[in-house]
DNA sequence: TCAAGTTGTCTATTAACATAGACAACTTGA
DNA sequence: TCAAGTTGTCTATGTTAATAGACAACTTGA
């Protein structure tokens, strides 16, 4: 006897998709309580299992954890990112006490259009790998980037990235001890079908695009890349210089 | 056997949102034949039946429409929308061939804030009539708007745009007959949940969230607005000047 | 005319979604 | 200690989503 037009979202993601964006925007504290599950229910008008499968989502990202008895608690909130030149991943991912992860989904061989030559130094046309990661903070996927390195100075970086997954250990495999950022730009998108499914966002979702060119401490390109950040789940900070 | 994990997006809609952004960013042009349904099926890795449920949630706003032994056409893409300083919703729609409609979703009172009582010279605390609505092409909504007019010039406006559902007869009704947009400021955002809701979006979608200020012809502020569209169905075009 | 291909409409089955109620297990503060 | 409030787990029921197959109705082009 309902009627109601079904959205095709479930309830259950309508309402995770919410706390989130409450913790993302700063209404939940990390560390602080959340509403109990009855009241979450009210305010959503749902019932108080249609909550605990929306809380149960978030639990296992790690955003919230259920204590019985007490209440259901804030973990993560959105992460801070700092851009500047010595800009890890891993370290600001860390910084924030969250563990790092990196998972290779592809690398494969490509060659330079002229936007990638121009980057990394290279005539157009040559040989390039090309490694397509996906970066996460414990379990919240982050990032999903796409590398381009130099096949000749960086033979197998695929298979390599593949076991150290973290671009820094990848470059100290070759023995670049140190490197900086050089440039970074960016833009705002829609996230597309591909990206969505490995960021664990619905179509249609915002995602911050970083295009990025590391260099070793002589300003020789290293590698470039395109990143895709969730945007609700990473604040950019830029220091005053 | 399937063991997938559930996104709570159903699949139907995840199909829907691919074949919309495919005649947002024009994949597909209108006037042209769809793939089929067992093409579509087939690239979805998905049962026909789920793309004749993406489809009909397509058809029923519009966007596509189905013809028995032929083939599904589309109908609509995404709305060229001129900004200039002779802006009306209804006829840009019109131009394109839809039938613009509004639909009033509240008006109450309100008091001027520091930047509306700028937008509008009048002084802070002044009173005001807010109205929500709703614009639509044919069955889309495309853009939520938050207009301010002057309680003391525009007495019953609430009422007034209940029955004439358009700014421009509004306007009309206290026998303004020509007035321009002195100011635009274009910014983007994610949508929250109550315009989600009103723009038949799910959550986290880009909108276009638009700032103008209509002036009458002797340059005096007649009401202001905030208007937040879905991005993934208008085009703004700046012309040059 | 006819074969191939397309959309429309049935039936049937399984899994996921959503609601409802009851009670257990546990924490907290008075 | 104890009452109130919270999360965890169980059963039960109805709805929606998704798949599968079959065939009708229709269009198109050879």
């Amino acid at each position: 006897m309902s009627m109601q037009e079904s959205s095709g979202v479930a309830l259950w993601r309508q309402v995770a998709d919410g706390i989130e964006r409450g913790i993302a925007d700063g209404r939940f504290i990390a560390g602080e309580k959340l509403p109990s599950e009855m009241e979450i229910a009210e305010t959503y008008r749902v019932n108080r299992h249609t909550v605990r499968r929306a809380l149960a989502a978030l639990a296992e990202r790690g955003l919230v954890r259920a204590e019985r008895g007490s209440g259901t608690y804030v973990e993560a909130q959105r992460l801070a990112y700092p851009l500047h030149s010595r800009t890890r991943f891993s370290e600001i991912v860390g910084a924030g006490g969250h563990e790092p992860r990196g998972k290779l989904i592809d690398a494969r061989d490509d060659v330079a259009t002229r936007e990638i030559a121009r980057e990394l130094s290279l005539k157009i046309g040559a040989p390039l790998i090309r490694i397509e990661s996906v970066r996460l903070a414990d379990r919240t996927p982050i990032c999903v980037s796409t590398t381009w390195l130099s096949a000749e100075r960086f033979p197998d970086a695929g298979s390599v990235f593949a076991n150290v997954r973290s671009m820094t250990k990848l470059l100290a495999h070759y023995d670049i001890r140190d490197y900086r950022r050089s440039s970074t730009r960016i833009t705002g998108a829609i996230v597309d079908a591909t990206d969505a499914a490995r960021l664990d966002l619905t179509l249609g979702h915002a995602v911050l695009v970083v295009d990025s060119t590391d260099v070793d401490t002589a300003a020789k390109p290293l590698l470039t890349k395109r990143s895709r950040f969730a945007a609700e789940r990473v604040e950019f900070l830029i220091e005053n210089s």
